[in-house]
DNA sequence: GAGAAGTTCTACGAGGCGTAGAAATGAGTT
DNA sequence: AACTCATTTCTACGCCTCGTAGAACTTCTC
């Protein structure tokens, strides 16, 4: 999967952040500190539409919007990750060895919840 | 945490696939199909070095060995993505949520195990 | 100590990313 | 329609990483 520049990421932040879709002129307010060009802001969304992670509409002032919420892109990262680590049951027995209590507490609610093999099941998008 | 270009991830999945410390050279013969030439395993393993995934004795024939297992890295990789899902809760949710029957099994059957607090209980390396 | 094997140093070209000016497009106003 | 201003797209440049490897230096082995 495309991986993400710093830029890139904080306006994915700032996306995630936000209520609803944001126009570059929004976010490049939010991000004054930076004191970014609007031709910046404008090329990294381009960037970000391009990978996939933001769509925008057609209204006049575009609004951007992330394709996916920040904790399902999480998500997939995650299966992305366990993917590639060869022996699946070893991974995840190091990941659940490691995470803390609470962690273990949800994970266990989950998973006693209800079938498991059903694909995707926590309120989609 | 750093990531990994493409020859970079070849090499490391040779290592992880190795049964112990393998010599530039060996690794060189390895990817023969590559036909790449020593230096370049070299300044890569270097590279690796670097970025803390493979470390080398002090052996004559140099011998490297990845520093994690690949099991390891993997969860350590999940954690860390994770750690930057926002809430947690929903992220675990969606994660899941998503994985097939026979991960969800292994799923609970770590979790029943035991405490699920500790740090880092899977036969550490 | 000479030659071979191994290791480190240095470098270059391609591509990604932060950055933004210039050019094109669209919308509202007169 | 012509003009102006905000918005969007195009193009570019410098830096950094990564694949790639030659050159130089260091160790062994005879």
């Amino acid at each position: 999967m495309a991986s993400l520049g710093e830029l890139e990421r904080t306006l994915m932040d700032r996306l995630w952040a936000a209520a609803g879709p944001v126009s570059a002129t929004e976010l490049q307010r939010e991000l004054a500190d930076r004191g970014l060009a609007l031709t910046t802001v404008h090329t990294v969304l381009s960037r970000l539409e391009q990978k996939g992670f933001v769509v925008h509409d057609d209204q006049r002032p575009r609004r951007f919007a992330p394709r996916a919420t920040r904790e399902a892109h999480a998500a997939e990262l995650m299966h992305e990750v366990l993917g590639q680590a060869g022996d699946r049951q070893a991974a995840l027995a190091r990941f659940v060895g490691s995470v803390d209590a609470e962690d273990a507490a949800m994970l266990r609610a989950l998973l006693a919840g209800g079938d498991g093999a059903g694909s995707d099941a926590a309120g989609a998008r």
